[in-house]
DNA sequence: ACACTAATTGTAACAATTATAAATTAATAA
DNA sequence: TTATTAATTTATAATTGTTACAATTAGTGT
């Protein structure tokens, strides 16, 4: 099923008139296959066996015009780097303040908040971004021993 | 009642053992009567007249300060800095995609989305953040006279 | 007013990202 | 298939936001 997201994605480049390049294939099956939420120097030191050459501006490039398409989301946290995730179906992100960890999870209808916003504030609503900070399990199980 | 937050601020620094210095004055008083959500440079700048001698340096350690305190909230968006927001009660941010413009705006009781998510994800929960993205109504004007 | 310690300053370092220009390569049509 | 053209990659330099550091300065409790 990572295969049919792939292959949309490659579909979504060749309306949108995007060459497809070896990078940006390589870029997109990394960031479809693997269930973290790499930054771009992740990206760039994962793909370096199969792209010894690659260029990290050539990572930094295709992720821009892959967000620009709308196949992949740019997410910032506190730390200093973007992370950027494919985009799939709608969903939110649970982080762990201790060891950053990130899990998906979904949740439905939180259109009315936007209603709502646009409402009181008289915008044209877009998107939202919601996020939740808190303890993953295992992180609770460290301190509760150091206790 | 700007006055009072800026006394409250006062206190919550004396009793937690912080200094309260001419500079970290002069910050907090400017994150509480701006409206604005400042980045530290413009900070920087806004109190360049009062302080010529002050180092940006300065200004990071007590914003720093500040949000270790609980005092003031980091806003990472997509941009390359962080924006500033003096803490007073909660609030949401609409932002306008178009000029950067951000807007406050209150929704209440959104605290079942964080017991759904610690159900689903195992995690303790300590905090979530939401933006909302979209078009404010002067930018709608300039968009729609354009056309 | 004194002493103690934290805070400020100026600067250098760092790290993420972007700009640039030259070399390469993918898509297209002949 | 090949030539053409424009997009893409690459390598590197530049930029920018932020932090680290060491020396100086200045709050605070006594």
């Amino acid at each position: 099923m990572s295969e049919t997201h792939l292959q949309d994605a490659l579909d979504t480049l060749k309306t949108t008139g995007v060459r497809i390049t070896p990078q940006r294939h390589a870029i997109l099956e990394y960031l479809i296959q693997t269930m973290a939420h790499p930054t771009a120097d992740e990206i760039y030191k994962a793909l370096e066996g199969k792209f010894p050459n690659m260029s990290v501006a050539t990572v930094y490039n295709n992720l821009r015009v892959f967000r620009e398409v709308g196949l992949v989301k740019e997410l910032t946290f506190g730390d200093a780097s973007s992370r950027f995730d494919f985009v799939t179906n709608d969903h939110y992100h649970m982080i762990c303040e201790c060891c950053g960890k990130i899990v998906d999870f979904h949740y439905p209808g939180l259109d009315e908040i936007e209603h709502f916003a646009s409402q009181v504030t008289g915008f044209d609503v877009h998107a939202h971004r919601l996020e939740i900070y808190g303890t993953c399990p295992s992180c609770k199980d460290v301190s509760a021993k150091v206790q």
